[in-house]
DNA sequence: GTGTGTGAAACCTTTCACAGCA
DNA sequence: TGCTGTGAAAGGTTTCACACAC
């Protein structure tokens, strides 16, 4: 009855809009996490805001468009919002995940403790490289793009981890899709194409690095600017 | 005369507005390379837009906000743009770098081909841990971070990428800025504040599984609503 | 008093549609 | 004709300011 209602209109409402306020939560979550760790019990929104270098306002904004979790007068309290925001985000259990591609990126991902700290865990470790077929890392061997087929389904993975070159990147998205994995993380410096059933983040290592310099040679010429004007 | 009227203009208007443009222009270069690898000497806008999965009309203003590197009825020169582009966005010139955590992570990052082949070079490499001290990677031998001050300076890098633990990095990060670092690329999972002269990317490889993982979630929620109403 | 949740206003970004040039 | 560059419109996001709940 009004159970069903609400959730009906909540979720309509969340894939329709405020897609910005969604890339904020996980840093909320991660705010929330230290607080925790250092024995606060209750949160406002501008000492939410303030670390972050964001305003109070579009904190309760954010967090107002996915549920009432303040109370007026108080603030939040630590582990409920920590709690709520988890199930939002869908992160209130564990993902498994395959890492395709073992080269420098990929073991270095594989070792990488903020994954399995956030409930993320890779089962199942892949290469088209037949030199490292039958390898070992971090007690997993790796296994042929051939036996994507078989272990997606058998071991549950329903996320991958791209750690290939960008020429490869597209055909083995296509090939872990087929197999069965629902979201894609890429870390190949090219745009992957899928369904609209899978999604996809990419990061682009040299990219963030181009807009590093871009930010650095702007804030320069500002300053020249200032300084001669 | 005009040509220093043009420029003041510009400038001002670069640093003012348009933020979300500059966000694309390394995606524009990329498609460029490509286009350029593959023997095209000119590109329309549409052409340009489709394998991003952009608009046309998004990509000319994008482009117009910087200049008016277009010929109407023609299109765009690829080599002149990507020339243009790598003006703006200052990498036309080769940028030196200090790794900072030679860890897992920070020796992956150290053998990446994506940063080199854009002119990011790592010059020297650093570590708070003395275990590591003296030890070689990639030909570059391990510094504590005392030696920060002095190498900052002699070997002129400009930009720091910090490979370190969450608890560390604002310290590090502290360091390299009062050695003179001007940019930092940060994958430590925490907000990172640095004075206004000093640009900071971060990238978080927790949060963006966590976008994934939000991301499938919000899909299948959409796919039960339509199976279900 | 304190601090949330929220309309309204301000601001920014994207799309539309077309004038104008090759 | 083909395609850019750009005002105007539409759409989305952030900030403001305050009613209201504790």
């Amino acid at each position: 009855m009004a159970k069903a209602d609400d959730l009906d209109s909540e979720t309509t409402a969340v894939g329709e809009t405020r897609r910005a306020a969604t890339l904020r939560l996980s840093l909320y979550l991660r705010q929330l996490e230290r607080l925790e760790r250092i024995g606060r019990a209750r949160v406002s929104s501008k000492e939410l805001a303030e670390p972050l270098g964001l305003s109070a306002a579009q904190i309760r904004k954010d967090l107002a468009y996915f549920g009432h979790f303040g109370q007026a007068g108080v603030g939040y309290e630590v582990a409920v919002l920590q709690s709520s925001l988890r199930g939002v985000l869908g992160v209130d259990r564990p993902w498994n995940a395959a890492l395709i591609g073992v080269g420098n990126l990929g073991r270095a991902l594989l070792g990488y403790r903020g994954f399995v700290d956030r409930g993320f865990r890779i089962r199942a470790i892949f290469d088209r490289d037949p030199a490292l077929a039958s390898k070992r890392f971090h007690g997993l061997e790796v296994r042929g793009l051939n036996d994507l087929k078989r272990l997606v389904p058998k071991l549950q993975l329903e996320l991958a981890i791209l750690a290939v070159p960008a020429d490869a990147a597209q055909e083995v998205a296509n090939r872990a899709i087929k197999a069965g994995v629902v979201g894609l993380l890429s870390f190949a410096p090219t745009a992957i194409s899928a369904p609209a059933s899978v999604a996809v983040v990419s990061v682009d290592l040299g990219l963030q690095l181009e807009q590093l310099a871009f930010r650095v040679s702007q804030q320069r010429a500002n300053q020249r600017k200032q300084s001669a004007g």
